[in-house]
DNA sequence: TACCAGGATATGG
DNA sequence: CCATATCATGGT
C-alpha cells in the first residue's frame, strides 16, 4: 500500500532496513513501537507527540510520513523528527571499522556477516534507558517485557497509531511522584519499585542528566551511575551503551552476552570474566556493537 | 515441574 | 575482599 512519505532520509552504504526491523521486531510484548507490512512506527516523545510511520525504498532511503490525522507538522517538529530518528537508529556512525574487525574475529565473524546492515537500536530518553535496565535485572527478556508494559499502560501516554495505540514512556516526574505501594500491583520486587523512583526523581530534579553523563566520557559517567542506588556495572553499561551510545560500553556481566559466547565458542559453561575478556580483546572501542551483534544470535 | 532469567545489595566470613 | 543469601514473578 503506497504513502506519501513526508520527508525522505539518506542512509549509510551499509544500512539494511530490514535487518533493524528484525531486532525491533524481537518482542511481541513491545509496546513503544509496532511494525506492520514492513513499516514501523512509533510516538516519538517530543513535543506534539508526532507518530511515525518509517519504511525503506529500493535506494535504502528511509520514508518517514507522519501518520496522525493532524497534518504535516512544523518544520521544527520535522527537523525534531529527523534528528530523533537519526539517534535512535544510529544513522551517523561509520561501521567499516566495526566489520573490519569482526570480519578477522573469530567470535564476531558469523553474527556480523549474518546480520549485516544492523545497527545499534538506541533509547534517546535517559529515564526510559534506566527504567527499562532496572526491570530486566535478574529476570527473563519475556517477563522484563511484560513488566514495561504495565508501566507504560499505567503510566505512559496512549497515542493513536495505525488503527492501534502506541506509547510513550512514562515521563521521570510522574514517576517521581509515586510511592513504592503505587507500583507493587505491577509485580515489580520492592527493590525495582524503590530504584525506578529514584532514578525518576534524580532526573526530574535535574541532578541527573544525559548532557552531563555525555560530558564525563566512559570511565567517569559508569562511576557516575554505579553510585546510583539499584544501578550495578551491568545496568551502568546498559545505559551508556543504549543511550549514551558509549561504543566502548560493555555489559560484561550479561547473561544473554554469556550464552550467546557459549554459542559460539560451543563451550557448555558460562564464560569467566577473564575468558570474556580475552576474547573481547580485539573489540576495543566496539564493545557495545559486538555485544550487540552476539544478542541478535539468541533470538 | 523445576529451573532460571539482559543483577544488585546486604550480610557474614 | 570474596562468597552466599535474598529478592520474587513468570517464561519455557
Amino acid at each position: 500500500m503506497p504513502y506519501e512519505p513526508t520527508l525522505t532520509l539518506a542512509t549509510p552504504e551499509d544500512y539494511r532496513f530490514s535487518a533493524n526491523l528484525g531486532y525491533l521486531m524481537r518482542s511481541p510484548k513491545e509496546c513503544l513501537h509496532l511494525i506492520r507490512d514492513g513499516r514501523l512506527y512509533k510516538a516519538l516523545p517530543l513535543d506534539g507527540t508526532p507518530v511515525l510511520e518509517i519504511g525503506a525504498d529500493d535506494d535504502n532511503r528511509l520514508l518517514v510520513a507522519f501518520a496522525d490525522d493532524r497534518g504535516v507538522p512544523s518544520e521544527d517538529v520535522r527537523a525534531a523528527s529527523l534528528a530523533y530518528i537519526r539517534e535512535w537508529l544510529d544513522l551517523d556512525t561509520d561501521l567499516e571499522p566495526f566489520y573490519r574487525l569482526a570480519a578477522d574475529d573469530p567470535i564476531l565473524a558469523a553474527a556480523a556477516s549474518m546480520h549485516k546492515g544492523l545497527r545499534l537500536i538506541g533509547i534517546p530518553d535517559l529515564f526510559e534507558a534506566m527504567a527499562w535496565g532496572i526491570l530486566g535485572q535478574q529476570i527473563n527478556l519475556a517477563f522484563a517485557y511484560t513488566l514495561k508494559a504495565r508501566l507504560v499502560e499505567a503510566y505512559g501516554t496512549p497515542v493513536s497509531c495505525a488503527g492501534d495505540t502506541c506509547w510513550t514512556f512514562p515521563q521521570p516526574e510522574v514517576i517521581a511522584g509515586l510511592e513504592v505501594k503505587d507500583l507493587l500491583p505491577l509485580k515489580l520486587t520492592v527493590k525495582k519499585c524503590e530504584y525506578l523512583i529514584h532514578a525518576a526523581e534524580l532526573i526530574a530534579g535535574g541532578a541527573l542528566s544525559k548532557g552531563r553523563l555525555q560530558e564525563l566520557g566512559y570511565r567517569e559517567a559508569e562511576k557516575a551511575l554505579v553510585r546510583i542506588r539499584g544501578i550495578g556495572p551491568w545496568t551502568a553499561n546498559y545505559v551508556l551503551m543504549r543511550c549514551l551510545r558509549m561504543k566502548d560500553a560493555f555489559p560484561i556481566d550479561d547473561v544473554g552476552l554469556h550464552h550467546a559466547l557459549r554459542h559460539v565458542t560451543g563451550s557448555d559453561a558460562k564464560p569467566s570474566r577473564e575468558e570474556i575478556l580475552r576474547l573481547s580483546a580485539g573489540w576495543r572501542g566496539w564493545e557495545s556493537y559486538a555485544t550487540f551483534y552476539l544478542w541478535r544470535l539468541l533470538y
